[in-house]
DNA sequence: CACGATTGTGACCGACCGGTCACTTTTTGG
DNA sequence: CCAAAAAGTGACCGGTCGGTCACAATCGTG
């Protein structure tokens, strides 16, 4: 089994205000230093759940003591919640730009979304999957406290629309705002399934040698794409 | 963040006949200590991915020595292919009752493999939790080679059924049959999911306390069920 | 009962973990 | 140039892990 996509946070958006800082002495760090820091520790905690992921191997990885990181970072856990909020705010920057008000349909909107999404993917595979594995694979108690907000901030963030959509005649008023919700949610996490498993893409391996996460090039990935959507408008309308 | 659902693996169907058996030592058992054993293995194996899992927690909660797991078994991949086939063997006694033949339209038939599933989580809660994890968290290196095939095996064996239902006008032909068998695949998974957050079920703690994984009653399940159903139905019309 | 075979035991092994801290090296600025 | 402050270091700590093995207890059978 090789490790399985990415895209539902696509459509997270609340996310904190909150930063949570490393101390002084990581921002201090020159630029070089601590971009080649960010992208190692994010290759350990990508590869691996919160657990099993290992401050040794990441030290050794970059030639640095295992002091220095904890003259950067509390603990385990505050690195990889400085991972996280790091994460995010690369995601944010990809899917900020698209907005409800530049498409006149839902379902443009909604692809416009998948695009930008899959352009995160691409781009910043290690994020990608970082997140993937927080949002999906990770069930250590030591973060539980800290998972799974998105998903929940998701169904919240489209119920507005839903409503919306509602009363311009686009979705059946007869299901429930949430049934909807869940489903829309549901299956953009699923989309990257599929295109995972129809063209057969070893996320691990592309993390490892430091490829994107998609091979197929990109109009063949929102083809499929277009082939679910027109089963969600079909089942919404 | 709990642990969320299952289900995903009621439709499975192929099972594979070679049994991986454990030393003749743990057949050898008398049935009281082994099933003791297996609830025991099987409450860590739940709680745990298989590098978090601990032998020697096993033993402390069974109060044996640790030898004697090594009597058993052969190492700790064996006794978790041991588990996951044990579980396969309980789950299938579940579903292996409803046949297509049994039903006249294709979303009854999917109904009913619904509520079988559902009481399998409600009475082997331990069994279901863990193939969840093998199933959608797991993601040791030890054990990938073992992992995922019941996902592939559960859109194949839709496959000749969903080339049937096309030819009976059940299915829009227009749409390719592997995207149905994700479609399909995919929600039956997220009902679960929809369930255990719309009834804010705690899994890990139903688990902790040898409780079925659902309080609540399995009428309002099913009606849950029955709305994501109508959504299908209309889409794959 | 006796004695060989089977089963049970837990101290022990080497490996690895997150985290610490006395110490060295580098940087800063008066 | 030099001293004080900051950053970097890696041997070391206590702990947990999977797995082993010499030995003890138990069982089956003549």
């Amino acid at each position: 089994m090789t490790d399985r996509s990415l895209f539902g946070h696509i459509f997270v958006t609340g996310q904190s205000l909150l930063i949570i800082m490393p101390k002084e002495t990581f921002h201090n760090l020159p630029e070089e230093k601590k971009s080649q820091f960010i992208n190692t520790a994010l290759e350990e905690f990508a590869g691996n759940n919160f657990d099993t992921a290992s401050i040794t191997r990441i030290v050794k990885n970059l030639g640095i003591a295992k002091g220095s990181v904890y003259q950067y970072f509390e603990d385990k856990l505050d690195l990889w919640l400085y991972l996280k909020e790091y994460c995010e705010g690369v995601k944010m920057s990809y899917v900020r730009s698209v907005s409800r008000r530049d498409y006149d349909s839902f379902w443009s909107y909604y692809r416009a979304m998948f695009r930008h999404g899959i352009n995160f993917d691409l781009e910043q595979p290690r994020c990608s999957l970082f997140l993937y594995r927080v949002g999906f694979k990770e069930s250590s108690r030591q973060v539980r406290e800290y998972l799974d907000s998105w998903k929940k901030k998701a169904n919240e963030a489209f119920m507005p629309w839903i409503e919306h959509e509602k009363k311009t005649g686009a979705f059946d008023p007869s299901v429930s705002t949430e049934t909807i919700a869940h489903f829309l949610v549901t299956m953009s996490i699923s989309i990257a399934e599929l295109l995972q498993s129809r063209y057969k893409v070893d996320f691990d391996e592309n993390i490892r040698e430091g490829k994107p996460l998609f091979a197929a090039d990109e109009e063949a990935l929102m083809q499929a794409v277009d082939e679910l959507i027109y089963l969600f408008e079909k089942s919404l309308k």
